[in-house]
DNA sequence: AAGGTAAACTGGACTATACCAGATGGAATT
DNA sequence: AATTCCATCTGGTATAGTCCAGTTTACCTT
C-alpha cells in the first residue's frame, strides 16, 4: 500500500454497493473514517477535488457531505473545509458536576466564555416558569463553550436575583453551580430536563459559527431547591455531533 | 382577509428581512404557520408552486423548506407532499407507563406494530451489554410506533431469555413493560438513558418511511433489576420533530 | 524574522435544467 | 359500487454552470 505515487482513495474507482450516488459517496466517505484513513480532525478533500475524482457534480457530493454531517461524522468550517468530528462528550445533565470537570474528565480540553451577563426585564416565556411577574428582574448570563477549540454549545440562564444577589459580580467561567452553591449556599434538590432535537438559529448560529438550520440539540434544565423555588434556569444549545447526553435514573418502587 | 379572488399568501409579494433568499422564505412560510394560515397536517404549495409565487429556483425553495423541517415545523411525505408538523409528545423515559399511555394521555391516537419477534444469538455490542458470551441466545424485538397514523419511532429491544422465557409467545402490541412485570414479575430497578441526535438510516429509515439521513433522535435504555442484572436493552430511534424527551430527577443530597 | 498583501482555494448561495418513480385522483371498465 | 388503469402531480436525484465572501497560503517587503 504505497502512498506516494498511487492514486489517492478519492480517485480510485471502486464497486457500488448503493444504486444511490450519494448513498455510495457518503458509504465510501464513511468507510475511510471507519478504516482511520481519515483520522480525528483531519480535512476531507475539497467538494471540487471529490467532484471530479468521483465523478459527479458538486451538488452530488455535497448531498453525501451532508449525509456524513447528519450522522455526526464530519462537520464543516466554513469556507475552510470538512472535517472529521471528535468522539462525542458524555454529558449528564443530572450530576452537579460542571462543564469544566465533565470535560476534563473525559480527556478533552474544555473552555468557557461569558458572553453577556445582566440584570433584564423577565419576558413572558421565563417569568411563567419563575414564577414571577413579567418584567420582573431576572439574571441573565449567555456562555459559550468549547471543547478542545471547537464551538460546541451556547447557554443562557436565568436566576432569580433574591436567591443570589451579586451573582453578577462573580466570575461566571467556571462552574455557575459550584458558585450558586459555596457563595449563597443555593443547591438543586430537583432538576426538571427536557431535550428536544432543534436547528441552531440566528444569533446561536453566529456564537456557535454554524450554518443557521444546523442540527442540534436543546437541553432545557430547570432547578428548584428544596422549597421548590426554580434556582435556575438554563437554556443549552449543543452542535448536534458533539454530545451524548446520558442519565442514571433509579426507579421509586411501586405504590409508595 | 378574502380568501377567494385575491391571491394566495405564497404569490403575495412581501418586504425582505433577511439578505438570503433562502432564509426569507424560510421566515415567510414559518410566519404562516405560527399564524394559523398553514394549520397543523395542512399540505404546503408545491415546490413547483412556491417557486414561481415567490421567483426563486427550486433549489432555493427546497433549501427554505430543509430549514423548516429542520426546526420540526414541517415534514415531507415522499413524492406527496410537505406538511405541517403536529406538536411533539412529551416522553419520559424513566417512567414505566407505556407508549400506549402516555400518547393516549396526551390526546393522541398510538398505534404498535410489531415487525418482529425472534430468539437470535446476541451480537457482539449487545453481548457485553448483558455480559454474556458472544452468540448467546437472546430475544430481539423490532417494533414500529405511530403517533396519528405517522410513524415515529422504530425500537429494537434485547430481552435475557432467562429472565423472561417464553417472552416472544406473548402479544407485544402493547407495553413490553408490563408484560414483564405482569408475566414474569421483572421490573427495572434502575435505568440508564443515553440520547444522541442521529441520522436515520437504511432499515430505519425505509420503516419509517423517512430518507435516509433524516434528522433523528436515538435513545437507548438499559434498565436493570434490582440485582443488578440487565432485564431490558432498548435502542430507539425517534423522527426529530415527534417527541421531546424530559426527565425528573430528585438531586441525591450531598456526601453520603 | 516579522509583517503585509495578493492570489488561490474553499464552501455558500443561486440558477436552470432534465429525468425518474412513487403518490394521487379521475375516468373508464367491470 | 368496486376495480382497474392512466395521466398528472409531487418530491427525489443528478448535472453544469455562475458568482460571492471568507480562509488560507505563498510570496514579497521590510
Amino acid at each position: 500500500m504505497g502512498t506516494s505515487g498511487a492514486k489517492p482513495w478519492w480517485r480510485e474507482s471502486a464497486p457500488a454497493h448503493n444504486q444511490l450516488q450519494y448513498l455510495e459517496l457518503r458509504d465510501r466517505i464513511a468507510a475511510q473514517i471507519q478504516a482511520g484513513v481519515l483520522g480525528v480532525g483531519d480535512r476531507l478533500p475539497s467538494e471540487r477535488q471529490l467532484e471530479d475524482g468521483l465523478g459527479s457534480a458538486r451538488g452530488t457530493v455535497r448531498e453525501a457531505l451532508f449525509q456524513l454531517e447528519a450522522e455526526g461524522l464530519i462537520y464543516r468550517r466554513d469556507r475552510s473545509g470538512w472535517y472529521v468530528c471528535p468522539a462525542p462528550i458524555l454529558y449528564d445533565p443530572t450530576r452537579s458536576e460542571g462543564f469544566m470537570a465533565y470535560v476534563t474528565a473525559q480527556g478533552r480540553r474544555p473552555e468557557t466564555e461569558t458572553l453577556s451577563k445582566r440584570l433584564v426585564p423577565a419576558p413572558d416565556a421565563v417569568a411563567g416558569i419563575f414564577g414571577v411577574a413579567e418584567g420582573t428582574p431576572l439574571y441573565d448570563i449567555r456562555r459559550l463553550r468549547s471543547i478542545d477549540g471547537r464551538s460546541v454549545l451556547v447557554e443562557r440562564i436565568h436566576v432569580n436575583p433574591d436567591l443570589a444577589p451579586g451573582l453578577i459580580d462573580h466570575s461566571l467561567d467556571g462552574s455557575l453551580t459550584a458558585v450558586l452553591k459555596n457563595a449563597y449556599g443555593v443547591a438543586a434538590a430537583r432538576n426538571r430536563i427536557a431535550m428536544k432535537p432543534c436547528a441552531i438559529l440566528g444569533d446561536d448560529a453566529e456564537t456557535l459559527r454554524a450554518r443557521s438550520g444546523s442540527p442540534g440539540l436543546s437541553v432545557i434544565r430547570t432547578s428548584f431547591d428544596p422549597a421548590g423555588r426554580v434556582v435556575e434556569y438554563d437554556q443549552e444549545c449543543w452542535r448536534h455531533d458533539a454530545v451524548i447526553v446520558s442519565v442514571d435514573i433509579r426507579v421509586a418502587p411501586p405504590g409508595h
